[in-house]
DNA sequence: CCTGAAATCCGAAACGTTTTGGAAAACGAT
DNA sequence: ATCGTTTTCCAAAACGTTTCGGATTTCAGG
């Protein structure tokens, strides 16, 4: 493998020259800088990131920490879609993305930053962890700068990118008040995901802001789980059949929401209506196709990515907030009447 | 940040007994090994990975070149679920890996070769590459170790891991056979993907040892795309009505076979039956549900990330085939009489 | 106490870059 | 020819490891 030493040899200069040349300095002269050039491609030389980074002490090297890259994830492709906005955006720059993985027991071994510092990437985009993951203390705590997805969490160093999900609840919760549902349940997610709380937040204020009761009993948690939700949903409907609207935290939890009805001879949406959250690619393939809350996960990764490259170039964490939007399709009806 | 130094100075012994002691080699007191070993947690010590790559002249990375990481290849998450496979393995190893995508063209300036040394991965996996490629003819020539995922190309340096899909797709074809259609078309997707040389060639095969006449015409290229299919479907459902089935060489092209049909006022199966190939996720969900060729696409990440480790450890360069599955759901049905 | 072997340790070079501080060369003006 | 700039170049140190070869210490056996 050609080296910059090898370089310098064939064409008569020293290191230093050579590696001034190759970045562009200007203070070699355009007849050897030529030279070098020339020779460098005629050796098929490729600079050693390796030895770079040691020296200038950055990697151009971003790590992504993902949880969701389990194979049972891989119906609800949320993790997947932020990965390729992630990917979308550092793809245009000279930036390189190496993977982490913490859902597996080796990996957790080693803690966030020995994780971090022993690539040295110069940066982390983080997404899927919980709100009780030691991990997230070690974030605020680390001076590695950081992006975090869905999780509310700002310091110095670290930013974030999420939806509005209050608001998001809000709409759902309000779309299936507007076609006049009083007795409303929701499936949430688990207490250890920030959306929980505010998705919940964004319930009890539709629900109030209408004057509408709560039953604290109907609302459940799925754990963001598709058999998870269709076991809680089939409690739930079996015990109150008097509910005629759910409001599920997230689209995979509907789609198990819908099998428990169907299991329990309630029809969607002429006995309850089901409006989910997420709009995943499922959700308009379903039948009943699901009303939903779309979020744009791509963009989600997108902005983490332009945000975190941002504050490696000096920039200051900030924090995105994006938009939802009501996806109104077969799942919602009218309540029906008596 | 703690360097090896530190732990050295704090202990009162050279670097080399510090390096030695922390790998784990024989010539080192355990009384002194406790002491470094303690010092090296207290001063909360990491490796600097890259300069023991830079000595050691391996990096203990692999990298992921895929090129359906794209905002469109949502809908096939065909390209995640190998991802998947890959980290389930590589997460067990100590290797990390390193994501290079293939379709910004920032990057496509660099060559194959350069991407990987530049990086030193000590191997790839490729994935999702044309057969036209200018990269597949490096990868062949480099001597960087390399699997490669659906492309037949072996040296002993790469391999690769596929399914049969020339009996896969034979498979297929007999299937519709059986149920009495004689009148079968094929979509395929295009002629730089080594699968649908392949996926022909099954089909071919089945229909010749049934005795069964080929109309060429009756064989179109979707490119693998939902929309190409629809609009090629259409084209070939509205001059030749007469076909009663029709295999795909992917689910997301049956699926825009079916939009056509469904546009041309055909049912399926009533009218006409379709099989598709991949098993997506959308197979089981659309309506009626997708009779197709499953393939393990998570064991085939996994088959690959196990073979490069293997590689990377001195075996040779092996190819792996997976079997395939025929599915039978709802999208294929007896020929109708007369 | 001596000897030889085994156990433990260490200095220095190496990996491939970048960068600092200055030296040498070229050049223009006097 | 001299002087002051400007241009062009370079030697050496540094980044944080690993490893080779050898040096030192320890210790059992006599």
């Amino acid at each position: 493998m050609t080296t910059i030493k090898d370089i310098a040899k064939a064409a008569g200069v020293s290191v230093t020259t050579v590696s001034r040349a190759l970045n562009g300095y200007s203070d070699v002269s355009e007849k050897t800088r030529k030279k070098i050039m020339d020779i460098a491609k005629q050796l098929n030389y490729s600079p050693n990131t390796l030895a770079r980074s040691l020296v200038m002490n950055k990697s151009k090297t971003i790590g992504l920490l993902v949880s969701g890259m389990t194979r049972s994830a891989l119906k609800d492709n949320f993790t997947f879609e932020v990965m390729t906005g992630v990917n979308d955006y550092i793809a245009k720059t000279d930036y390189d993305v190496i993977l982490f993985n913490t859902n597996s027991t080796k990996q957790r071994e080693k803690t966030y930053s020995q994780l971090c510092r022993e690539r040295r990437v110069d940066g982390v985009i983080l997404q899927g962890i919980k709100t009780d993951d030691p991990y997230l203390t070690e974030v605020v705590e680390s001076d590695i700068p950081c992006v975090l997805i869905d999780i509310p969490i700002q310091s110095d160093r670290v930013g974030y990118v999420t939806t509005d999900n209050v608001y998001g609840a809000k709409k759902a919760v309000q779309h299936l008040l507007e076609l006049g549902h009083r007795r409303i349940a929701m499936m949430n997610g688990h207490d250890y995901a920030f959306v929980s709380k505010q998705r919940l937040q964004g319930f009890y204020e539709a629900m109030e802001e209408a004057n509408v009761p709560i039953e604290k009993e109907w609302i459940v948690n799925g754990d963001f789980s598709e058999e998870m939700a269709e076991a809680r949903a089939y409690e739930l409907f079996e015990k109150h059949n008097n509910i005629t609207a759910i409001f599920c935290a997230s689209d995979l939890m509907a789609l198990g929401v819908m099998k428990a009805l169907k299991q329990l001879g309630l029809r969607v949406p002429e006995d309850v209506s089901v409006i989910g959250y997420d709009d995943i690619l499922l959700a308009s393939y379903v039948s009943p196709a699901l009303t939903t809350i779309a979020q744009n996960k791509f963009q989600m990764g997108y902005e983490a990515a332009s945000m975190l490259i941002d504050m490696l170039e000096g920039n200051e964490a900030k924090v995105v907030t994006l938009r939802t939007q009501l996806v109104v399709r077969e799942s919602t009806a009218p309540v029906k009447k008596g």
